[in-house]
DNA sequence: GCGACAG
DNA sequence: ATCTTGTCGC
């Protein structure tokens, strides 16, 4: 039984950790993204070269989901299948991109909130709807407030997207940073990338063709993967 | 109490 | 997020 009070607790204590300033260097972008089934999480990372506009290094991890989707508490579902992913990231990326929020969250601690800090590095979030706060029309970027901060800013490639600082960057930081790589398909080059790994490995995997690949994680051809 | 609600 | 074929539109 999950117990959303104590949840609450650990993004409170985890958002006291998280620094909302910065500008780190962004050679190396990395993003990282997961694709479901009804027991398993498949989660995919990439780093890309800005530079080039390359992908440099592709990972992906499985692992077993125990809690359902929670408006507010999504990390707690997701993370660990990231953290699996990214942890085999041989080369080290100067920033990461999330598929979901990072300040702009009800306790200011979204999935990029708690990747950032429990990793260590400069994270930020990127959501195509908006979990809390509302866009204060107008400006350019326009940023969204909640609680009266701004705990982020909507940008308009193609369609309307939320990037919010997760940690080691400030909030303008994190859309200029944004704004500033190749959109495909409404999402920034890294997390296209990963969102589509993702789902090509779970596809993989149900087909029975890479089984290999996680091999010793949990299942395989013996356990059944629900869809 | 009511509505809103990342992926 | 996932379930799902063809189909309407830029």
């Amino acid at each position: 039984m999950i117990r959303r009070r104590r949840l609450a607790e650990i993004q409170r204590r985890l958002a006291e950790r998280a620094v909302l300033v910065g500008r780190p260097e962004a050679e190396l972008v990395a993003g990282v993204d997961a694709a479901y089934t009804g027991t398993h999480a498949f989660a995919a990372a990439v780093v890309v070269d800005v530079r080039s506009m390359q992908v440099v290094e592709r990972v992906a991890a499985c692992q077993r989901v125990h809690l359902p989707y929670i408006p507010g508490y999504f990390a707690f579902r997701e993370m660990g299948a990231a953290i699996k992913a990214l942890r085999r990231l041989k080369s080290r990326a100067d920033v990461l991109l999330v598929n979901g929020h990072g300040a702009a969250h009800p306790r200011r601690c979204g999935i990029a909130t708690h990747l950032g800090v429990l990793l260590r590095m400069p994270a930020i979030g990127v959501a195509s709807r908006l979990l809390c706060g509302r866009v204060e029309q107008g400006k350019e970027p326009a940023p969204v407030v909640h609680s009266g901060e701004v705990v982020g800013y909507a940008l308009h490639c193609g369609r309307a997207v939320y990037v919010s600082p997760g940690h080691g960057i400030s909030a303008e930081n994190a859309a200029a940073l944004v704004a500033g790589l190749p959109f495909r398909k409404h999402l920034p080059l890294p997390l296209h990338e990963a969102h589509a790994t993702a789902e090509a490995v779970k596809k993989r995997i149900i087909n029975g063709d890479a089984e290999i690949i996680f091999e010793g994680e949990g299942y395989g051809k013996g356990e059944r993967i629900h869809r």
